[in-house]
DNA sequence: CCGAATCCGCAGTGATACTG
DNA sequence: CAGTATCACTGCGGATTCGG
């Protein structure tokens, strides 16, 4: 498993070494929202090959990025986690993220849409300065998709699945056949197009919270 | 010149099939510094092919992030230019070479540092909210190596070459047979192993505004 | 079913030579 | 200077197969 080198001394020339590979910083963005397996994986990145996955995992783990887990007995599988390390490339991944969605046109005929990039896309424009000392929690829901957006003291967990306890508001959209992509969902919101569980104020809390630029 | 795609409609997938190819990113690091010629990007990019340059050029061109163009009498030759949208771009790269950096070892045998990879890393580190409201301005000299550091009310201007006008600060520093990357520069500078032309206390507040990660 | 390994065809890459 | 041409090679995409 040797590795092409750039010849430079430099940072990002080493990042590139190591996540630049085809494939591996969706594998990483995927690991960034939640630990998966295997085939959880396979089904997020569509089209990747089996054995691209598996070589793009060895690599990330001898890179000290990604860490494998075989599971104990009771769900006995193999779990994929991120180090320290893999965490620590979340600000670089929401960076990227935020310069490619400004290139993102239409929906490509087949393009899917994944709990995972739409939970990359809400951290990405996470606006930290409205969110200062506040206290909230969101459930998002649409058709398959649920994500949560728990605020505490300014501090967001945000990430798919239900949220813990009671949220404070339970938005759900429909999308009407289109694609639950992170622009549809803010777009349906700002319409109104949505039923809502919880205060109305928390909707506008909500979009004020997520449609400016994030840091 | 068909783009191999993700599948997703995703911010960072989308980014990654505009920029993700091989040595792409490097090329648009190097134009972030300052306009580049063919063979000034051939010789910053230790290894890379000449017909890889050539399409790569071509499909960041196409992209929209690069803008070739034809100099008039003077100089006359090609001069390759980033776009509006290439150079918003730089948020993400610095991210990326903040986190490499800390992937970096010792150099290896062979490795090279060019005046845009130094230029970069000190981009990424540079500590904004500890500039703010200052101005002054440096050239940081080291054998070939001249840099420029000018901060005007807080904001930065950093890149290879003289500064212009008369600089507040000439440090010179001798790398004495050792790269002259980042880290060996800022390592002689807290030792005092350099050659100041202005005033003393101007060195130290160069190595508090360099040293601390930046935004 | 999960977690891959294996095989094959091909496109992208690397190295070098060459040209307007 | 600014590329194009050629060719060997390797990584990727796609499919199938295999062991736990």
């Amino acid at each position: 498993m040797k590795r092409r080198e750039f010849g430079q001394h430099c940072g990002l020339a080493r990042a590139l070494e190591l996540v630049g590979e085809r494939w591996a910083l969706l594998v990483v963005r995927d690991l960034t929202v939640r630990p998966r397996r295997y085939t959880d994986l396979l089904e997020g990145l569509p089209g990747i090959p089996t054995n691209v996955l598996s070589t793009r995992l060895k690599e990330l783990e001898q890179a000290g990025i990604v860490e494998r887990q075989v599971a104990p007995a009771p769900q006995r599988g193999v779990v994929y986690t991120l180090t320290a390390a893999g965490h620590e490339l979340e600000p670089a991944i929401l960076a990227l993220g935020r310069w490619g969605a400004t290139q993102l046109g239409e929906p490509r005929p087949g393009d899917i849409v994944t709990p995972e990039s739409v939970t990359m896309t809400l951290r990405a424009t996470f606006n930290h300065g409205a969110a200062a000392g506040l206290t909230a929690s969101w459930e998002i829901r649409a058709a398959d998709l649920v994500l949560h957006a728990v605020v505490t003291d300014g501090k967001p967990d945000i990430g798919p699945g239900p949220a813990p306890g009671d949220p404070d508001l339970v938005v759900t959209v429909d999308p009407a056949g289109e694609l639950p992509s992170y622009e549809n969902l803010m777009q349906a919101m700002k319409c109104g197009l949505v039923q809502l569980a919880g205060p109305r104020e928390l909707l506008d809390t909500f979009l004020h919270l997520f449609t400016a630029q994030g840091a």
